[in-house]
DNA sequence: CGATTGAACAGTTTATATATTAGTCAGGCT
DNA sequence: AGCCTGACTAATATATAAACTGTTCAATCG
C-alpha cells in the first residue's frame, strides 16, 4: 500500500497525521490540529479520508508496506539457507517491532486503538508477512532443505511459536537481548523439526499426526 | 499453597472474597462487604491479610497450586509416553486456562489487576508449571525420547513457543476448537524437533548454535 | 459548478465536586 | 492480656457539569 496511490493532498495530510500521531499520540491530535498543518479547514480532511481513524490505518498500511519490504530483503539475501533465512525473517522481524514499540508508548497507543476498532488491519498484516515466511518455506522446499507439504499451515504455526516475540505488550518488560536469545532457541528448536520432517519425509506427516491420541 | 497453611478465620475470608471476586470482579467487591459475609468488621480482616490485595494474592497461590496438582496428573497417567505427555500438559493447560478466562470478564480483571501489582505472582506460577513440564522432559531423557541435556533451558523454550495459547488476552478472540488445533500444530513440529534431537545426541546441540551465524 | 469553509450538533473527554473505600488505631469486650 | 470493633483519614472512585472534538452540511468562494 505505497503512498503514491494517494493524491497530492491525500499525501500530506498523511504526513501531517502521522507526526502528530507519534509525537503527541492518537487521541490527543485533533482534526482541527491536522488540518491547520496543512492550511485548510477540518471539514475538507473529509474531502480525503472517510475519518479520523481512518488515517491512522492508511498510517498503519504504508508502515506494513515498509515492513513487508524490508522482511523481503531476507528473501534475497544471498549466501543464505532457508534455515537461515527462516532465522534471519524472524529475528529482523522482531527487532523492528521491538524498536517501533519499545519505550514508544505513543506508538503502542495507535497500534493498540486501531487494533481494537479495525482487527481486520493485524490479521492483513500477519498474512502480508506470512506471505513472505511462505515464499522462504517454498525456497527450502525447492532445494531439499525442507519437506512442508502444506506452506500456509506450517507458516501459520511458526508464527504461533513465535507469537511472544511479536507481541508489542511483552516490549514493555523484558530487554531486547534477552528475548533475542530466548527466540532463537525456539527457531533452533522448530528448524530441528523441518529438519527431521526433511530425512522422513515420505511418512512423516501421517505418523506425526497419527501419534497425537 | 494449600488453604491447610491458613487460620480457620482466615480460610473463611478467603471463601468469602473468593466468592465475591468471581461473581463482582475485584474491584467492586469492598472490604466491608467481606467483613460483613464472615459477621466481622472490617478491621478485623486485616489481622488476617495485610490487604485486599494480598487476599487476591492468596486466592491466586491457592488457585495455582490448584492448577499445578491438575497438571501433575500427566506425570503420572500410564501407558502415556514423554512426548504424548508433553501434548497432554499444554492441552491441558490451555484447557484450564481458556475455561477460566473465555467469557468470564471477572476473572480476567482478577488476573490482570494482580499481575500488574504484583509481577512476581505470574513469574512463580510459570516456574511451577515449568517444574513440572521439566520433569516429563527428564523422563523422557531418562527412557530415551528425548536428548536434552539443558532441561531448564528447553522448558522455557517450550513455555515460549505455546505462549499464544496461554495468553488470556488471546482467549476472547478466537474460539478454542481453533486454538487447541493451532497448539497441537506447533507441538507436532516441536516434538519432531526432539526427534531429530535425539536421533543426533552426540553433535546435534553444537550443530545447531554453530548454524546461526 | 465543483471545491472549500466554518458554524452547528451529537458524542466524548476533561475538570470539579461529591461520595466511597482501603487501611489505621484508640478504645471496648471477653 | 488477647481479640475485636467501628469511627476516622487519606486516597480512590463515582457522579455531575463544563469544555472539547469528530463529523456534517448549508453557505461561500473562485
Amino acid at each position: 500500500m505505497p503512498t503514491t496511490n494517494l493524491d497530492e493532498t491525500a499525501r500530506q495530510i498523511l504526513a501531517a497525521a502521522s507526526r502528530r500521531f507519534l509525537h503527541y499520540g492518537y487521541k490527543k491530535t485533533t482534526m482541527s490540529e491536522i488540518a491547520d498543518d496543512c492550511n485548510m479547514s477540518s471539514g475538507n480532511l473529509y474531502r480525503y479520508f472517510p475519518s479520523k481513524l481512518d488515517i491512522a490505518e492508511m498510517f498503519v498500511r504504508v508502515l506494513r508496506g515498509e515492513q513487508v519490504d524490508n522482511l523481503r530483503t531476507v528473501l534475497d539475501a544471498p549466501g543464505r539457507s532457508p534455515s537461515q533465512k527462516v532465522r534471519d525473517f524472524f529475528l529482523l522481524k522482531f527487532k523492528l517491532a521491538y524498536e517501533r514499540f519499545h519505550d514508544n508508548a505513543k506508538a503502542f497507543e495507535l497500534s493498540s486503538e486501531l487494533i481494537l476498532e479495525r482487527p481486520k488491519v493485524a490479521l492483513e498484516w500477519e498474512n502480508a508477512e506470512g506471505r513472505v515466511l511462505g515464499e522462504i518455506l517454498s525456497e527450502g522446499n525447492a532445494d531439499g532443505s525442507f519437506a512442508i507439504d502444506n506452506v500456509p499451515a506450517i507458516t501459520k504455526i511458526l508464527q504461533n511459536a513465535a507469537y511472544r516475540f511479536t507481541s508489542p505488550a511483552v516490549f514493555h518488560e523484558t530487554d531486547e537481548e534477552v528475548l533475542a536469545a530466548e527466540l532463537n532457541g525456539v527457531i533452533d528448536l522448530v528448524l530441528d523439526g523441518f529438519a527431521w520432517r526433511s530425512a522422513h519425509r515420505d511418512h512423516g506427516k501421517a505418523a506425526a499426526v497419527g501419534s497425537r491420541s
